[in-house]
DNA sequence: AAAATAGTGTCTATGAGACACTATAGT
DNA sequence: ACTATAGTGTCTCATAGACACTATTTT
């Protein structure tokens, strides 16, 4: 960050002594999180089911108003952990939203962000009931774009509070650009996983099988990967090799 | 956009008409634009002079607040109209910014936009003495991100007000990354240019050269052009073939 | 031994870079 | 004719996909 350069100016100061927030439009600004991780060949948000107007029983991003004294990372992180309980994930800034009647009681802009969860991690989250999990239903390919929708355990579609079709879309179409440049697959994983792992979790997410070999080879050539010596246990066939991220970012 | 899909609920009427917008925290939300130009190997940006404090006399992106009934989008579009003059360019949400202390004034959150402009249309805006254009100065190589500086047209560094130097930095990284695969050279031509010209642009934004013959396949190879069967005039040289964008965006 | 997946070696197709060559304008 | 750049043809090299083969575990 770039930091101010003039800030004690005499002038300056007076002139900030005079100046009245009051009199510019003055907005609510929240920040919404799509949490996203992968299994059984799907990926799946965590959501809440809201309990009051507007969208009464609809499912909702965890999220919440800005607070005054914190930066857009920091609400992002903090509305995240106190809705879900989840702490040091991948969670990066997607998109902001800001149509005017995207919130029926005032004008709120939101700014998106998606975090990426290993499944492994969400399973203790599963059994409290005001947070779920539900299967994402992506109705396009590649990186086209649009609102997703959301399946139940049985199937069923459900219903989706305010413009939060779109956020999963977004944050969908984005992971899906991102996977081919930047190493975000091993977010989804524990830290030791094999390269059948691995090339699941990046099928899942491009929606699309990927050739096995290539997907080896280009994985061990990224100098990304550092075998571990260890190796699969009770798997019911030839055990793969373990292996690590080598700039496991701590976040 | 997903709408709603209960909106007649009486339960929720009467919800809605409970509810104070004041019980939340509100701030305030400006939109900056990026507007950016290649010319002459480099890249280019429009900047407005800072009458007042704060950062009075520095160069400061051309942007203001979100009014209550606009979306982001047509703010950072009028904005733009009204502060340079420019209309009907290629437009699209960068980031936002929300540190707290960003602006001394009070909370202020900024969602920033870049704008991609062929100097052709610049060229009628030098003149006018409120609106600069200005070389951006980007140390750091790749898509590695970053502040960047700004030089006059003597090559001294000039201030920049705000974060702006962060603003005009993820600018710079997000067309890098996106000229790969989103053919955004388009936009920083006139609708009928020669393949040098179109190649010039990439070797600008990426600021590496690139390979002539390859650059020619690919761009042919990607069928997003048509030849006009029109050349290149007084040139001194053999005149090259113009082109046109099969997908001119209007915007 | 059978089943299942891990992992290796090799051939081929494709695209990028390099380079030589021809083409066509102005001077 | 000379200069400068446009545009073509071809060779090589790197990488992805395809496929055959071997390796190693549980049952």
């Amino acid at each position: 960050m770039s930091r101010r350069n003039e800030a004690n100016d005499p002038d300056e100061q007076a002139f900030l002594k005079e100046y009245r927030a009051e009199d510019f439009p003055r907005l609510s600004v929240t920040v919404d999180v799509a949490a996203l991780s992968t299994h059984d060949g799907s990926l799946w948000a965590l959501l809440i089911k809201r309990q009051n107007h507007p969208f009464q029983d609809s499912w909702a991003l965890p999220g919440g108003f800005v607070q005054m004294a914190e930066s857009l990372d920091q609400a992002a992180s903090r509305l995240l952990a106190e809705e879900t309980g989840l702490k040091d994930v991948y969670l990066e800034q997607l998109y902001s939203f800001g149509e005017p009647q995207r919130d029926p009681r005032t004008r709120v802009i939101t700014v998106a962000y998606y975090a990426l969860v290993a499944w492994r991690q969400l399973q203790h989250l599963q059994s409290e009931g005001q947070t779920t999990l539900m299967k994402l239903d992506v109705e396009w390919s590649g990186e086209t774009g649009g609102p997703i929708h959301l399946l139940d355990h049985e199937g069923t579609r459900q219903p989706i509070a305010f413009d939060h079709a779109d956020i999963l879309g977004m944050a969908v179409k984005r992971i899906r650009g991102k996977l081919d440049y930047v190493p975000i697959g091993f977010q989804l994983l524990l830290p030791r996983f094999t390269l059948r792992q691995l090339q699941e979790v990046h099928e899942t997410i491009l929606d699309r099988p990927l050739n096995k070999d290539s997907f080896r080879r280009r994985m061990l050539a990224s100098g990304l990967l550092e075998a571990t010596g260890e190796r699969e246990e009770d798997v019911g066939h030839r055990p793969a090799e373990l292996y690590r991220f080598t700039r496991y970012s701590a976040i």
